[in-house]
DNA sequence: CTTCTTTGTCCTGTGAGTGGAGAAAGTTGT
DNA sequence: ACAACTTTCTCCACTCACAGGACAAAGAAG
């Protein structure tokens, strides 16, 4: 099959794909009511977009109290291919065009390896999907890295985690081995955008969403729109002081956020503690696995470990009280909370409400949710979609 | 004189008035050279912005090279009148549309009187500048208030330091009095905006401006427009937790930023070391004054007395800390100190940078200035003028 | 005084977009 | 079964924004 190449020729014709695809298939006349446009016009778009092709007919819709309308939908066979590339694994996916996810790949990597090695896995997982049925071939992609991203020419700079990655032109490189348009951003973002499009943040302009993973990062969207900053590293909340004088962190300084409660650290608090013989369930967990995980200490929480209770409301109260404090900052209109340790669960949601209700004012928290993102792993790949299409859905 | 009440009748008038009012005077062929506009479509949109007498014709401008141009400019004898109500003080100016400011007053007021008492010394204070022949009436007003506001509705909302002002309707109550359209905003918004358009700030999208006065605030500029949050208290990083179980503060928590580092705290502070006996500088102030202000300790810093030096670098570290973490999470082009503690001056920014360069992480500092406003309380006036001209010279 | 440059005006053609008429395709009531 | 009303979609004529070129005005340079 011969991929889609068109683009919107004008914000019209931007604005009815977008339309399409957050809210599916669509009659003429009710994308009339969404686009303030005459139905003379807006024919005449439709027109043209179904003669290039992003868009087909759908049949007809029930009657709605006279002659049924024709439904006009985004082309089915439009794929994109979504890739969250973390710290310890990399989830690949494949979507249609309104972002349903049609098929998903996770497995374990060391973004350490460096981009040469991910990418060969990224790749043949790519492959595995397709070859599976679900695409013959990628319309565009999008693609999260853990660490900053110079977004507009898609290239990941000084990444903290992924030292070799450092320049490397991930958006480029996988453009040319996929042969499609490709957007790179930073993981945190996707997964605020993956939150917003079909999660917890749907129809919040203004709102924080918190990965709390291996490391610690926040995604901030403004309007609508994700925050980068000036160098592509907003939302880098995993360094910033949380203890005076606390632990010692990789990046130098001591008492960092994420030195004190992350995915790695809560890991190796849980084998101090089960060193310390604090927890039986831990220290046996740990004999078992040889290691432990964020997994681990939820799995010991749920059944009623002390200890690891503790330790994840302490982690918990950390994050809470620098979360408080971009809320009083920012203002945001919701606050999500995702990543590899929402299996931690409502333990770790009560102790960061706890430290934000009672740490930032009444009137940025009065009508505040905090809440647990819904997506799971989806998150990124979706937001990957929403990445992709966003850039294909704009005028060329 | 009657006032004009003429708006621009489309986008392309707006941004023709925004441009003569951040550039001034212009030809048509120099503006034509920024509005991406035909040459005969231009004329026509200046010759109706001629005919609203919005615009004015002024004169000939010095050839180029071939036929001298006619030069356009916005109405000179247009009026802003620009408030700017901080705790303790109030400035009031009048500036042309251009945004210069023609007359400047500034009176010792106490906000907590109230919105009447308030208001009856702003209009006194306009007024004054209306009889000393600066304007025979306002085209619109801007005004400041050192509070969260309901930004669509120009009504303070749970003002911390100014409890009778809640709810009270001050841009209706102050168009009424003035019988021009008004615009409200929080004050540190303002002092933000007033850099951007002629301070530190020109030129720069994404910046934060922390205004450091009896109280603490942040101005934030995201993509050129001022961020408020969803219930108008973005920025209040006031009652951020500086100092883990630091001093109480008068919002019922301990160790907020404002409790340890603000005009009021510092004078506090001063009074304490002067009883102390730990600085003869600072207690002769005492006594023949019979209290300390900032302003105190800033004389006796540049005198050279080690206390007031050592108070202003640990209120600069703490601060410092704080934007350090903010730093992190907005990653900005640029961070403003000002407010009424610049009189500090490098002590305080040099304590400032210190912690920022030194906590936040490498690719968000790197190229990131850390200055002193310009303005000085020119900033503030100057912000409510360019707030109610955005407000005046968008379409209707 | 000629030539070149810049500025501003006038005029016409084009294409985007609106709004209404009317056809097509339903539903509901009698 | 037929009339009356709704909703959807198409077609067409008209308006208006805008571009682009021709041209005039005004000055600089030689």
């Amino acid at each position: 099959m011969r991929r889609m190449t068109a683009r919107p020729a004008n914000a019209h014709q931007a604005k009815l794909l977008k339309l399409l695809r957050d809210a599916g298939p669509n009659s003429r006349a009710q994308l009339g009511d969404q686009v303030d446009l005459s139905r003379s016009k807006l024919a005449v778009e439709v027109d043209r977009l179904l003669e290039t092709g992003l868009v087909v007919a759908d049949g007809l819709a029930a009657s709605r109290g006279g002659r049924r309308s024709h439904n006009v939908r985004l082309n089915p066979e439009l794929r994109f291919l979504g890739v969250d590339i973390g710290a310890t694994s990399v989830d690949v996916a494949v979507t249609n065009a309104e972002l349903e996810v049609l098929g998903h790949l996770n497995q374990p990597m060391d973004v350490r390896e460096g981009p040469v090695a991910v990418f060969e896995q990224v790749l043949s997982m790519a492959a595995k999907l397709r070859a599976s049925g679900l695409a013959e071939g990628f319309d565009g992609a999008g693609i999260g890295v853990p660490g900053p991203v110079r977004f507009p020419e898609g290239v990941p700079v000084a990444p903290p985690i992924m030292p070799g990655w450092d320049g490397f032109p991930v958006r480029e490189a996988l453009s040319q081995e996929l042969g499609c348009p490709v957007m790179v951003d930073n993981d945190v973002n996707l997964m605020a955008m993956g939150e917003m499009h079909a999660g917890v943040a749907r129809s919040v302009g203004d709102f924080l969403c918190v990965k709390i993973g291996t490391g610690i990062g926040c995604g901030i969207v403004v309007g609508g729109e994700v925050h980068r900053g000036v160098t592509g590293s907003a939302g880098d909340i995993g360094h910033i002081q949380a203890v005076p004088d606390g632990r010692p962190c990789a990046c130098g300084n001591r008492g960092c956020l994420e030195a004190h409660f992350s995915g790695a650290a809560l890991a190796r608090d849980a084998v101090e503690a089960a060193g310390q013989g604090l927890s039986e369930e831990l220290a046996s967990r740990l004999a078992a696995h040889g290691t432990l995980t964020a997994v681990d200490v939820a799995a010991a929480a749920a059944a009623g470990d002390a200890t690891a209770l503790d330790l994840i409301r302490e982690g918990g109260n950390r994050t809470g009280q620098v979360i408080a404090g971009l809320v009083s900052f920012f203002n945001p209109g919701l606050v999500v909370i995702g990543g590899g340790v929402t299996g931690l669960g409502h333990t770790l949601l009560a102790a960061i409400r706890t430290q934000v209700y009672r740490q930032s004012l009444p009137l940025a928290t009065g009508n505040l949710p905090i809440v647990l993102g819904e997506l799971g792993p989806n998150a990124g790949v979706i937001g990957a979609g929403r990445l992709i299409s966003d850039h294909l859905f704009s005028p060329a």
